[in-house]
DNA sequence: TCGTAGATAACAATCGTTGCAATCTGATGC
DNA sequence: GCATCAGATTGCAACGATTGTTATCTACGA
């Protein structure tokens, strides 16, 4: 994702404005690590704008999306999260408490064999590792064992 | 997944009892290459059983989940998908109609190095290929060129 | 055949998300 | 600096998928 400034100049280059709202919830998105859901930059946001709506927030984060700036991405922990980092990447979904965390590997022989597509025209392939982040071990650990 | 038959036993010997809805549900699921959702197998139960209950077909196909004879699937097209394939293999996802169809392909490279995985423990590795089915290229293909 | 643990159906409620309508405000032109 | 207005924000209603609740029903072992 582009910086908070480059995205300002950017909404305003589509006709868009720029509003307090807006400039707040890129500082949340930029170089965040955290893969955040809508609710989570809310709460954020919040914190320095407590008059921000959720409402607001979703068509932010839709609006960047559209504009390409910002991944939505659906792993299966309940709600879309968001991902400034465009970079090619995977993740690790943690299963117990749906941390996230970026993977850099390259996996570029993982591609369909034409013959076992089904005729399907693959534009993108998204690769999910699931299993227990470090915390999550270690309280299961102390607990169980 | 097993046959309806040994769907059968496995719930008697299970302690749960095996009613009509339930056989008619283990029915529908068997060899079923869909990705039904429970929507999907509550309207073709519907057909032969039109009293039951949407939540009926819920909290069978849980039960059938819970006991590793179903696989439940997120693949982001806005409901949780049932396979009763339980081969290893990964997913060809339709982003315009969310047809699934199921992909055999051997990716064992596919592994997190170690130094990589940010101190998660994985579990399992999903891979999900996005795309348009045969279906959708054509009907693209008719109005766009 | 009976008793009962467990299943079903109907309905309410939850969660994440989106639609809507009234009000408000950036940013442009004067 | 100020008026204008397209576009933004807010608050709330509504939505689809799913789960909780509870009264009624039923499979099946005794």
């Amino acid at each position: 994702m582009k910086s908070p400034g480059e995205l300002t100049e950017l909404f305003r280059a589509n006709g868009l404005k720029v509003t307090p709202q807006r400039q707040a919830i890129f500082r949340v998105l930029d170089g965040n690590p955290q893969h955040p859901s809508a609710e989570a930059v809310y709460a954020q946001v919040s914190t320095e704008m407590p008059t921000i709506s959720l409402r607001t927030v979703y068509s932010t984060l839709h609006d960047l999306a559209d504009m390409g700036e910002l991944a939505q991405l659906d792993l299966g922990t309940g709600s879309s999260r968001f991902d400034p980092n465009l970079d090619p990447h995977h993740h690790l979904v943690c299963e117990s408490c749906g941390t996230i965390a970026d993977l850099y590997a390259d996996f570029t022989d993982v591609a369909v064999p034409t013959r076992s597509a089904h005729g399907f025209e693959v534009t993108a392939t998204e690769i999910i590792f699931r299993g227990r982040c470090p915390a999550c071990r270690q309280a299961a650990e102390g607990s169980v064992s």
